[in-house]
DNA sequence: GCTTTTACTAGAATATTATTCTAGTTAAGA
DNA sequence: TCTTAACTAGAATAATATTCTAGTAAAAGC
């Protein structure tokens, strides 16, 4: 086996981290700015003051600056609901705890939660397995926060896939609705929604 | 008051509205194999043997492509929608008309159903002002439907802006997985999963 | 400490893509 | 039948994304 082409991989400095986070936080206010396909690899260069030639270096184009950015995203969103459901005990509570970290999430973040709900798809194959992975994690670790309430009959015991829409369905599309009538950072959804939702939630997947 | 500037307008000829229809449906074709941010001006040509001039002419640009086309597909799921529902009666079979039918809609018109669900806002407030009244002339209607249902006390007194969320948000998000596992145009949404949400839809909102 | 090498920065050069412009054709409507 | 606006076509241009070349600076080995 010849290793000729051969070249040593390095630690990328110290900086090179948060330079990149702030890369992708200057992106984030642009594409809440000006909308993702509005802003420019030159609108970027200007709210993060780097040159074409660094933007390239850390993402190699401008859809892995948008695909970092999502999932740096869905991991801070996850880790953060992970956390919230530990501190619960009861079936009841870890599911009402979904919802309500969903709405205070997304008031905390608006402009990634923003950022999060308009993109989808539309990525590389590789940032989509990455996702996957990511959300497989994800549902794993949340599923083994419940299974126990489905086996001691606190749950109904549904198709695995419906769990997620049936719980965070109603809240995702109502904080979408309430982030698209949003601009700036008013005021957070009130309590009540908030119960409403939870409520609702329950309702659902109780037995 | 100087009318100056006067240009005679005229009504667009026969063929229009139907090569206006054509090209959209080769846009849809090119946005579902392409994607959204991978389709250029070429290729919707090369789709729909249209030269640069007349793709202009009809649509202003790219963008007024991609707004016409999604404002068509949210009339014609309303339309849809608000057929199904004149259909049945009761509160029930009315609710649950709604999952069914954003069920079999999106089956039924899987490309559309992804293009729906991978954009939102984004568009030119033009777009966006025809949007909002399209959406709100489709609400009245719907809730013209239910309210009886209401006063009469079959069905719970929400906050207006939470009913959508309850009734559509779990299929939304169901559907919207399914589409992206999906990619040609395989089986349907099964019976029972089509009823599980049903019925989860009817269990919030029912008294 | 010195050397080498690779991560990183910078911006000019290039490639790709969207949009505009100019010149026609064709059919509505007077 | 004539005029004119709707429509088609594609070349010319503008806007934008990406690549390339030339450096600078800090890890990692000596």
């Amino acid at each position: 086996m010849s290793n000729k082409n051969e070249q040593q991989k390095r630690a990328p400095r110290e900086t090179t981290a948060a330079r990149q986070a702030s890369i992708l936080a200057g992106a984030l206010r642009c594409f809440d700015e000006l909308g993702i396909d509005g802003t420019t690899i030159s609108d970027i260069q200007k709210e993060t003051k780097c040159s074409v030639g660094s933007l390239y270096h850390h993402f190699g184009n401008k859809e892995g600056i948008a695909e970092e950015l999502f999932i740096e995203g869905i991991q801070q969103f996850n880790t953060g609901m992970i956390r919230k459901l530990k501190r619960s005990t009861t079936a009841e509570e870890r599911v009402k705890s979904v919802v309500r970290f969903y709405c205070d999430w997304t008031a905390r973040n608006r402009a990634l939660a923003r950022y999060l709900h308009s993109r989808n798809i539309e990525f590389s194959e590789e940032a989509r397995a990455r996702l996957r992975q990511i959300h497989e994690l994800y549902i794993n670790q949340v599923f083994q926060l419940f299974t126990d309430h489905v086996l001691s009959g606190e749950m109904r015991a549904l198709p695995l896939d419906t769990y997620v829409p049936l719980i965070s369905g109603p809240v995702q599309e109502f904080t979408r609705r309430w982030l698209s009538g949003q601009s700036g950072s008013g005021s957070s959804i009130s309590r009540e929604m908030k119960e409403l939702f939870a409520d609702a939630a329950w309702k659902v997947v109780k037995t």
